[in-house]
DNA sequence: TGCAAAGCGGAACGCTGTTCCGTATTGTTA
DNA sequence: TAACAATACGGAACAGCGTTCCGCTTTGCA
């Protein structure tokens, strides 16, 4: 095992106020970069993104891939810290389900990005999918649990079925400019409704 | 479509003959560089490995996947009047089939940089898998004809299902040293043996 | 045999990811 | 509060890649 640490980032818990916050501002100015131009978005891009040097970006991820995946973890836990919120706040449960969809389809552009930023490590991509799968497919159940108990939707697909759908729904979508993904995956959730 | 040309190499039937010896000796040195050290190779390697300059590379081939498209093409050709040549020359059809293989699997490594080469052209590598299977499938089923006819082999494998098996087998033979993708074909022949 | 046209070699360019180091910021200690 | 290590920062510099450019050589034809 040579990859200690991979995808944690080196100093999540420096002692440096300044550090702490470039570490977090560098996580959300790659996750905006990697949505606008691709996962192969030069990294002097997302330092100037953040506003912020390259030796900066290297202290915190020592290797390009490091920050990839930094940035995919980040944004599994915000994709799952999201559900519960957007329950408590949307109107229905459909809405926030349709809220909280839209996170996760931008999200899965850093996911999709995973594969060739870790080429020939299959083991640390298969560990970082089940980490996806573990805290995100509870997540979508409690919504469509919810979407379901307030008989708004129908009850014959399961979260696992809804996240691959979306998931295959947005392959090419960072290729083909004319494929509008998110159109699609909010035609999938518009027709979960109950017919009324 | 902005592809025109795509893989044909610009100048096949140059007027000059050091021109089109150079062409042909890049073909073959490029082949053997995707060989030796994979098909991310640095062109630099290449033209070093011809005894050539820089810019007599980019003369022939415009663009890296350019080259790439053409030692592919020049393999399939190669591999598919290989194989007459081996059954006429062979002590037996099965002889010529083992080593009709082992072309078959060197050239593989390029077919899998393929992909790579033409990321984002689908289209394109659709294209070049057609050609493959039309130049190859007939020449195989020659070979498997061949050693049927003369009582060498079992009969129930046809060629495309015998490529694809092969195909599958060298995948990941260039990432992992480790993984000896010829032993494993050489088996599989043997196991085409009619039990007698 | 001369000479334009075609082709060649390899230095130079622009773009990557990554490293290095002088400078600025921070938390701590007197 | 003032001084001072320790820590982190910025961005210039480096190495390796694909690609371009241009002075020189080779070729085939008149």
């Amino acid at each position: 095992m040579d990859d200690s640490g991979r995808g944690a980032g080196s100093d999540a818990g420096s002692r440096r106020k300044d550090a702490r916050r470039n570490r977090q501002t560098l996580l959300e100015a790659a996750a905006t970069v990697f949505v606008a131009s691709g996962v192969e978005a030069p990294v002097r891009d997302i330092a100037a993104e953040a506003g912020v040097g390259m030796g900066t970006i290297y202290r915190h991820f020592p290797t390009r891939a490091d920050l990839v995946i930094a940035v995919y973890r980040h944004q599994v836990d915000a994709c799952a810290e999201a559900g519960p919120v957007l329950l408590a706040a949307g109107p229905t449960p459909h809405a926030a389900l349709g809220r909280w969809v839209d996170h996760f389809v931008d999200f899965l552009v850093t996911k999709h990005g995973l594969a060739s930023a870790l080429q020939n490590d299959n083991a640390g991509f298969e560990t970082l999918h089940a980490y996806f799968l573990d805290r995100l497919v509870p997540v979508c159940a409690q919504l469509l649990a919810a979407a379901t108990a307030a008989g708004e939707i129908r009850t014959d697909l399961d979260a696992l079925h809804l996240m691959h759908g979306i998931g295959n729904l947005c392959i090419g979508a960072d290729t083909d400019p004319h494929y509008d993904a998110r159109r699609l995956v909010a035609l999938l959730i518009a027709g979960l409704r109950q017919p009324c």
